[in-house]
DNA sequence: CGGCGAGAAATTATAGATAATTTTGAATTT
DNA sequence: AAATTCAAAATTATCTATAATTTCTCGCCG
């Protein structure tokens, strides 16, 4: 019954390759050779075509034409805008959901939040923070939004774990519990006002 | 000189299919046989198939694994969901061309206002809508923006050109004016508000 | 008369083979 | 020594073939 999703082995080498590639193990501007790749998921390098087609639309490696794939760099620039299409999007997202959440969904959300606090690492982290965004944006009903805000998630991450920004502080989190009172005192404009600063802050300069 | 894009045989039957969506010419729900489409283009399956993933990844059709595939069907839901995406992603992309909108701009996109007048059937009208806005939203110089609202856009003309919507009025053409006048005053909010409504409308229901 | 299999036909997904293009590298020339 | 040319090697893109799955059809049984 796990079997919807990752059926084909396009998907299945398109979301591992997607995996390497935000958690950093395959560095911006590196190779991605068909049969190399097709050979260490033992398979023939048709179904490595296919994924390469998808990683491509979500921005996660780029092509030309007859002369390879490669992993995608990315610049300040690319992650600036990343973080501003994620502040537009999400707040949009959020006006929507907003009538539709329930007490348990904000106390989930806010067990996110507790999650995030306790994280030892950063991957641990960004799991309780996509967690939290998940959990109060999903219900806003719009499959297409929720689907570029994945996207746009994903290249945002890939930014936290490239080692750009080794340290992950408070603020964030602060910000998770200043949306979820908002939500529930139903100040929607301030909890939008505070999500679009909150998803910003990774597109900030470190150091 | 004109190859570094539909280069490939995939890119080019993706980019003919994606036409023909749009266009209407394919119907919502009806299926995409691979051998079918291949045998038209005088190809093998297996281009036909990398297009699919493109297709699938710019929301034109969708696939079921081992089932095949079929153009995306949409809703009432879908179109008035696209459109507030447009609207909130090409606000931040006109705030960020603002600052680089030349006088010169400015009239070849009044000029694109003006062959939208004297369009005489949808698609001579779309082309020039869309113009308008590649135009005064192109300097803001963020390539992924661009390039998610495009394919939004490619998903509002499915919807104009599909016969839910067999008239399309002067009001948006009043708005491309307004907008030109407040980028030109200078007053930008009043100007991405215009847009913001503008883009909308066709979310509207016709008739 | 309507559901229910079993087998056939059609279709998708993957593999293996081939053609075409780019890259590499060494020999040659200036 | 640097630049250039040309052939070999590597890699991509496409095609043909095969395996696996779904859909269709038709006869059978309730």
């Amino acid at each position: 019954m796990t079997k919807s999703k990752d059926d084909t082995i396009a998907a299945r080498i398109g979301k591992a390759l997607a995996d390497r590639i935000i958690a950093g193990t395959l560095e911006p501007g590196s190779r991605l050779g068909q049969d190399h790749i097709a050979e260490e998921f033992g398979a023939s390098h048709v179904p490595v075509r296919e994924a390469f087609r998808r990683l491509e639309a979500q921005g996660l490696v780029v092509s030309e034409p007859r002369r390879g794939v490669r992993v995608a760099s990315f610049s300040m620039a690319d992650v600036k805008e990343v973080a501003e299409m994620r502040a537009a999007l999400e707040v949009l997202a959020l006006r929507h959901a907003a009538p539709h959440l329930t007490p348990a969904i904000l106390d989930a959300a806010e067990e996110a939040t507790r999650a995030g606090d306790k994280a030892g690492d950063v991957q641990a982290w960004e799991d309780a923070n996509r967690n939290f965004h998940r959990l109060i944006l999903n219900p806003c009903g719009m499959p297409r939004l929720l689907a570029s805000i994945a996207d746009l998630h994903m290249a945002s991450a890939r930014f936290l774990f490239s080692g750009w920004r080794a340290e992950w502080d408070a603020p964030t989190d602060r910000d998770h519990r200043a949306i979820l009172d908002a939500l529930r005192a139903g100040k929607l404009d301030v909890a939008a006002s505070v999500l679009a600063r909150h998803v910003q802050w990774v597109g900030r300069k470190p150091r």
